[in-house]
DNA sequence: AGATTGACTGCAT
DNA sequence: CATGCAGCCAATC
């Protein structure tokens, strides 16, 4: 039942990045662990950028496979998005802004 | 039905 | 900046 999930993780746009926290709360009241749980589960035939969900420190996580995190990280380059040397992503300017998605869902105030 | 785990997050040390 | 602890919700055993 991570439909859910997956259909958020969907409509983030390519060049861009969602929180495992972002996505929880717009999935619905799920809790960050059971994204990164869904996203663990994924289904063979699935159709998920799963590599544009990242941590909250703008990292990505430590996956099941060891080598899993650096694709991850060649998946976001190709798509635009730029690691510090620290190898982080700046939040602030790739961080998705769900105000279009779910509409209802998302009451972000928007800016 | 109870216990454990999991790609998380925030705060404290 | 790294590590530890607790809250979180759902899936699995």
């Amino acid at each position: 039942m991570y439909q859910r999930i997956y259909s958020v993780v969907g409509n983030i746009p390519a060049g861009k990045v969602a929180t495992y926290g972002q996505v929880a709360g717009i999935a619905g009241r799920c809790s960050p662990r059971q994204v990164g749980y869904a996203l663990s589960a994924l289904p063979e035939g699935h159709d998920i950028p799963w590599h544009r969900v990242i941590n909250r420190q703008g990292r990505v996580s430590p996956r099941s496979f060891p080598g899993g995190d650096l694709v991850q990280r060649h998946l976001l380059e190709a798509e635009g998005v730029v690691f510090n040397d620290k190898d982080r992503v700046d939040l602030e300017r790739f961080g998705w802004d769900p105000v279009w998605q779910h509409g209802n869902s998302v009451v972000k105030g928007g800016e």
